[in-house]
DNA sequence: CATATAATTGAAAATCATTTTCAGTAGGAT
DNA sequence: ATCCTACTGAAAATGATTTTCAATTATATG
């Protein structure tokens, strides 16, 4: 079995939820998607496999996901939230075009660092944070 | 006359817009309030001074405001917009409490300058970033 | 295995911030 | 003063997400 399934199997009783067939494969589809996904695109791919499966189920998966750790909210402000995988990857932050709406994922150790000494200073207790630096990607700058 | 309203005239005028007593009141409100408001909350101060302006008004306003570079959107992820004073003030990141919803800004020069040279190793041209900290604040921490 | 019970489901309705529509109003250029 | 076009406010629309609710189903326990 998949180790994001025996995440999610061991969330779900921990919980004392159920596990049901829908959110096995609601987890499956989106493990099988490389990359950011809304819910909306998730629950499209999702029918096309099972016509039974509902949108408001989509939804609820998804904060269940995201609760377990096994999928991480991408907010790029434009109305419509985004899933990323999150087991198995390293924290990253964005660049993210403007122009052709495509994100390249990076990661500066130096400025992670930055960032907690930062919140020292100010006796804050980080807990995540979110870096976007939106502008033109190489290619749309022709 | 305040510097922010030339500016807004100056917009106003070189967009071939109009100058109206609604936007110059909205302007008014919004620079008398320090720090971060949502729309909803301008519509209930504009209110109280004017109770013939309306909330589509302010709505379209502070597109207005944000485009003229006198205010700065913020999302923090909650559904709303709000808007910050830009004009006279320095760009600055966020420590965003998660159990009292204040927040703090900072500015971190070498913050910044790390991320230009991330940018500029992809070959991104950088416009705007958005940092976020999130976690607890010092009096909640107790 | 059968049963009880509490979680889950999907469809439809509700919510909530924001945007659009539209008919009437009012800047401001001439 | 007139005219053209932008602006306004109220109401309706939008679109993502959440809630409601009656029917269904997973699973702990007898």
């Amino acid at each position: 079995m998949k180790k994001e399934s025996e995440i999610f199997r061991n969330f779900i009783a921990a919980k004392s939820l159920r596990h049901t067939f829908q959110r096995e494969k609601i987890l499956d589809i989106f493990l099988s998607t490389e990359r950011h996904v809304s819910c909306d695109e998730l629950y499209k791919l999702v029918r096309k496999k099972d016509r039974n499966i509902g949108y408001t189920t989509v939804y609820r998966t998804m904060r269940l996901l995201s609760e377990s750790g096994l999928c991480q909210e991408l907010d790029f402000g434009d109305g419509v939230l985004r899933f990323e995988h999150k087991y198995g990857h390293e924290h990253h932050d964005h660049l993210i075009c403007t122009k052709c709406g495509r994100f390249i994922e990076v990661l500066k150790p130096q400025i992670e660092q930055m960032q907690d000494k930062l919140a020292k200073e100010y006796k804050f207790l980080p807990l995540r944070h979110k870096l976007q630096i939106f502008g033109v990607c190489r290619q749309c700058q022709r």
